[in-house]
DNA sequence: TAGTATTCTTGTATTATCAACAATATAATG
DNA sequence: CATTATATTGTTGATAATACAAGAATACTA
């Protein structure tokens, strides 16, 4: 646990070792998804200097050393990374660790840098706007990152994206995660359409209806009504999230 | 992403800060966790030296940039740390990633260092022996450790090891994980010891059998059964991990 | 304004699953 | 050979999931 070190057995003898010696930088990067035009999308930018010159990315940069007295909490710099690569601040609706990418090669350049992933999600975010360096942001399609070899991503983030969209999908079985995809008040019908848009499959809307009224604290009922789409049909109930934050019994994909 | 930095809008203006500066130590620590005297318990050392002198804490070190071209991958760093700390080096049956600890004053020291947590599984290990350093080895049932105020852990490592429990109790739900605390064959008997224990609640022999016999892929049967035990009984037939790393449907708990 | 289409919501019947526990199988022990 | 112990299988009633039908409340159209 923790430094206490024993003189390193290392392969490398042209060279005294100190503790300091074995700093490395540590960067976030965040997975920042939505759903948009009935589409599951993570949010990019468009690197504008090298490595990966023009090629798609995920959001981030390095944790500093230079805010507070420590350097900043992982999550701070998420947060600060977001709002200085897109202009994205406030509506957004989720943010937890996802894990730590750590491999020595995953960064071309000379330092070694790992990266602390975050997964989060925007419900009713403004459109991105990318910054000086960071070139362009946008949402773009999850599906269209997967087919195109023209959007592979910079660095390890293809795969930092696979777990992620994971983790999104697992999480809408058992956890209330889904919320988050909608607005402060929504009805049964955009939640739902949130699971099959994530998952890529259609869902009974009677059953689904059944299944998250009877799961405890997952809805809250506003007593309002949605208004009535332009395509006729009975006006939906309005419900906002609940406390819980798992659903029992979980709501399952096939 | 990954450092194109603009000029830090710094709180401590005292400094040029350039890139380097941000760096920081990266440490892995290990919650490893086994079945002894029935009884679900984790894998600590006594630290040897300051901070948290005399405490206990769990396995871990630094990642090393002294191995290898461009330094260690965390998960060697875990297993080295946990072969040089407490001599346990096969036997382990699984180690996954927990978590990244990396709140700026969780190490009292001066230089600021994040941890990588990861999660493990022992079977069937030897018994641990404590290095120089590290002072003492041991397993610690961890109730004990929630109970007593005599064995609260260093650094943030009642946080980490909370986790990492809860990790166990939620993998066993819908993961094979349970199989890699038993031997290489064990009976559904052992099988369900370990559900009981971790979970701290009695399953149903029965319905706990044709639970794990009805998930494709759990068990494998070997053909062979298990010694007729000395005070008699049914000797229980012997299986073998299956290849699935998740169950359908999963196990429940109450 | 009646009728039709649309969407939300509730109901129903069939089926599958789960939990409790009974029954059977196979061993050790005295 | 009866008793006890453990493993394994079976049974039954309760519960939950599924497919699908029916009802409710709206827009649109003629």
């Amino acid at each position: 646990m923790e430094p206490s070190e024993s003189p390193p057995l290392d392969m490398q003898s042209d060279k005294n070792w100190s503790v300091e010696d074995h700093k490395v930088l540590v960067a976030v990067d965040i997975a920042l998804f939505t759903i948009r035009d009935s589409k599951f999308q993570v949010l990019l930018i468009k690197r504008g200097i090298p490595p990966f010159l023009d090629f798609w990315a995920l959001p981030g940069g390095l944790v500093r050393m230079d805010i507070g007295l420590r350097g900043e909490e992982p999550e701070e710099a998420a947060l600060r990374e977001l709002r200085e690569e897109t202009g994205l601040s406030k509506g957004l609706g989720y943010l937890e660790q996802l894990g730590t990418y750590g491999s020595p090669n995953r960064d071309p350049r000379e330092q070694r840098v790992i990266s602390i992933a975050y997964f989060g999600i925007g419900p009713t975010l403004e459109d991105p706007i990318g910054d000086s360096d960071a070139s362009h942001a946008t949402f773009m399609p999850v599906d269209q990152i997967a087919a195109e070899i023209s959007s592979q991503l910079a660095f390890d983030h293809n795969e930092i994206l696979f777990d992620a969209i994971e983790r999104a999908r697992a999480k809408l079985e058992y956890s209330t995660l889904a919320t988050k995809f909608c607005s402060p008040a929504f009805t049964i019908s955009e939640l739902r359409s949130v699971y099959e848009t994530i998952w890529g499959a259609n869902l009974d809307p009677g059953n689904f209806q059944k299944k998250v009224l009877a799961a405890d604290g997952f809805l809250e009922d506003t007593g309002q009504k949605a208004e009535a789409s332009a395509t006729g049909g009975r006006p939906a109930k309005l419900y906002r999230a609940g406390t819980a934050s798992s659903i029992t019994p979980p709501i399952r994909r096939n």
